[in-house]
DNA sequence: CATCTGATGGTCT
DNA sequence: GACCATCAGATGA
């Protein structure tokens, strides 16, 4: 079975590597109204970004890069628009971008999508009774997407992959930008951002 | 509404 | 052995 990757008749493009080659801050404020591309064998979800956070390296005290190259944390530094995908808690899968050039760490993790096609399927990987809890956390949107580790390392400008990042409409976004949560050290860098009065932020 | 807790596994000290 | 880029459910006000 194969997809045509449009959605409503428009084409999903995927975004280039040269979006990524840049500040982890400037990607992650574009990424806001991007659209996530999920294809399985059988369903396609599409999801607008909504929210995202910004990681850098070793002066983010908050990045798993802050403290050098490990096995697990070297997709950050590696090429951009590669996913980075791991995860927290023993429990939840989170998704993250990979950004700037290669050998520099830095990645944006999308914390909210909103759902746009291919619902029914995912409130199937994730019943909720309320719509609007069905992808407003990072750990929530990964569920309902069927987004897990087999997806880290996966190449999100490409459109013969099962996961990637399309262009979407251009709109023109409100950024509510608010500190991180859970950081004390004076060095933070406070970039995530949203969609201001989208109902699918996250709300903590 | 706010605050707490258990679940659960990989990474790093 | 501690620490988490989380979430749902429970409890109390």
């Amino acid at each position: 079975m194969t997809f045509t990757n449009t959605l409503a008749g428009v084409a999903l493009i995927p975004l280039p590597e040269r979006f990524y080659m840049r500040s982890t801050g400037m990607v992650a404020k574009d990424l806001l109204g991007r659209l996530i591309v999920r294809k399985t064998s059988d369903v396609a979800m599409t999801a607008r970004i909504v929210e995202v956070e910004a990681y850098f390296g070793e002066d983010d005290p908050a990045s798993h890069a802050a403290r050098g190259i490990t096995p697990r944390n070297s997709i950050m530094f590696g090429r951009p628009g590669i996913a980075y995908v791991y995860i927290n808690y023993g429990v939840h899968y989170l998704l993250n971008v990979v950004t700037g050039r290669e050998g520099v760490a830095g990645a944006v993790l999308i914390r909210a999508v909103e759902p746009i096609s291919g619902i029914d399927a995912m409130v199937k990987n994730r019943p909720v009774k309320n719509k609007f809890n069905l992808t407003n956390g990072p750990g929530k949107l990964t569920k309902a997407l069927d987004v897990d580790i087999k997806h880290n390392g996966i190449d999100l400008t490409s459109s013969e992959n099962e996961l990637y990042i399309a262009t979407g409409a251009v709109e023109d976004f409100k950024i509510d930008k608010s500190p991180r949560v859970g950081i004390s050290s004076g060095k933070e860098l406070l970039l995530r951002f949203s969609i201001k009065g989208n109902p699918y932020v996250s709300r903590v």
